[in-house]
DNA sequence: GTGTAATCGAGACGGTACGTCCAGTCTTACA
DNA sequence: TGTAAGACTGGACGTACCGTCTCGATTACAC
């Protein structure tokens, strides 16, 4: 079980530095027109160590705005049998994640990434669609809804879906009445 | 003012098969994967052909997917005043438009052309979510429940952008569900 | 038979600009330092234009040093008769060719070239060594010596390299006596 | 002064290792193509061991070839007084050791080294035309032709280098004749 | 009909990013 | 400290593609 790696130890810091450039320079030109070359310079690194570890821009992409960004679900870990409140509080708390800090554009470019590699396409999959679908589930099955819960999770995911890519901010701020209407629209 | 143009006459024909060739090519292998010189080689054109009528390969992608597919809207045209109807019938011939051909395959293209070029994503909201919204909020105001449909359409588009994107079939078809929930949702 | 080129024709400015970084470049810092990036920069010309026309860096040294550098041979076309004066005058012309210019550091580079690449080598065999054996075979068969045509070509092909390679400049000059001694010894 | 060394003592058997891989491989792929890593692995070596001793490749083939093959010189150490035998003697005691070892493919490979390492160029003459100028010399003086001494090292050297660099076979086996032209025309 | 001028297919051009490869250095654990 | 292993920076390589430019050939309109 040892396992006793020989040879130099991958360099962390060069792992986090790479992340690190990586998500500053999509923030900074979006997605594609950012290069390797810009990358490895920014993080001091070479460009063979990034290859090293990611088989692709797309994958690293994946990789740097996953790491930081998709913490979108764990909050409806417990349903309180409170429906409204339970689903209004997690999406006020995904729409501040997204609105302070550059989530969105990420989300973007993980979006990019997603068309050019399946791998990336599945990892935002599981890390951002699955986990609130999940979520949604149970609120839903705990207060008896549960043929709707499917249906719930559609038109959440879209709807933020949707306020990203398309850049809408007003659409955002209507998430809580999108809650209020599905709320209403799946009781009895 | 006559503007009596001299010289040869742009090909329509070129130009007719460089649309096909693009749909072909980008349905065959993905927006990414098609280049150019593939495009200009199928459609049987030259290469600078192409950029006369397109000045770049995102501004070709959108008109080309654009040019057949999209025709998302035109249905709703005018409220019946039954709105699950209304919404219904719209909902059901979007979701066969999208099914019976390769639809969503071009719309995931032509959301890549939009991530880099910014008239592309003009355009693919001209075409797309905006001729929606205007429909929606037509049957959600002749219905009295104006105050509703921009949160009506922001679902629609939402829900139909994820089926797309995430190639996810169940959700395609659960959309009639979503209708329902609205409907109800909305009420009063 | 007409071949009647289509498309567009390949630029001789670049050719020639190409040739000239390349020469340019081998004289200020050698073969092995060189690299087409510079070279490509220096002609102004782009990367690809350069692997167009010529398969490797070596093709390319093979190619720019030939062009213009040799020309040691076409000297003694025709024997006079006088072996002796004819060798010394065709020694003593291709010494002043490689005094005056930098031709000894392109030989150089061309033998580089060689050891990489069998067709530089092949050329450089093409434009060195067959005109001067060829030359020399005629000086010696139409003074009956030709039994030594070989041997005398060794020689001086022998010699000359050797100057070539180790930069050795008395060795250059003393070229001459190799003559008589190759006459004396050749006699009868 | 005792300088006691401390720590795990070099490992000669690490140094014959390298060598004798340097040498396979470069006779088994030239030159240009051997890499460091293959050298290495080859010789079961890390690849730092070789830099503690080498520092550079130039600087260990031009070390790898020199080891074993160059030993052209000491046969004519002390001159007979008869001019006529030495040369031959040494002349072919060289064209033998040429022909039946891979000598000639290892010394093109220490040519390609001394391109790029002058340290290797210098050894280089150090080893192979020193060593026979200076017999040449002596066998030359000691039968009162010593003012030819230098052209005849120029015209042997000269020679063998040419059959090394053109692998020309025939011309290594004319060296005999060359000898015999030499002695012939430096008389007197 | 003939001239003129813009378009056509073809393909080279400059430029830039990609992903691979290697040299030479550095960092582990082990001997 | 030396060693094998192997990751590190740096940078050249050769390929691919974009958008532009330049050919000779074609084609409509104006004369």
């Amino acid at each position: 079980m040892s396992a006793s790696r020989v040879g130099r130890p991958r360099s962390e810091r060069a792992r986090l530095a790479v992340l690190q450039a990586t998500r500053d320079l999509v923030l900074a030109h979006g997605y594609e027109a950012v290069t390797l070359v810009e990358i490895a310079a920014a993080a001091e690194v070479g460009r063979q160590t990034i290859y090293r570890w990611w088989r692709s821009k797309e994958a690293l992409v994946a990789d740097a705005v996953l790491e930081q960004t998709l913490s979108l679900d764990p909050r409806v870990v417990t349903p309180s049998g409170d429906l409204s409140r339970d689903l209004h509080e997690w999406v006020e708390d995904s729409i501040a994640r997204m609105a302070d800090s550059d989530a969105a554009a990420l989300y973007r470019a993980l979006l990019a990434a997603s068309a050019v590699d399946d791998a990336a396409a599945a990892r935002m999959t599981a890390a951002f669609s699955d986990p609130l679908r999940a979520a949604v589930t149970a609120a839903f099955e705990s207060t008896g809804r549960g043929r709707y819960a499917d249906v719930a999770a559609d038109v959440l995911i879209g709807v933020m879906l949707n306020a990203i890519v398309t850049r809408d901010t007003p659409a955002r701020e209507r998430i809580g009445v999108v809650v209020d209407v599905l709320v209403r629209g799946t009781a009895e």
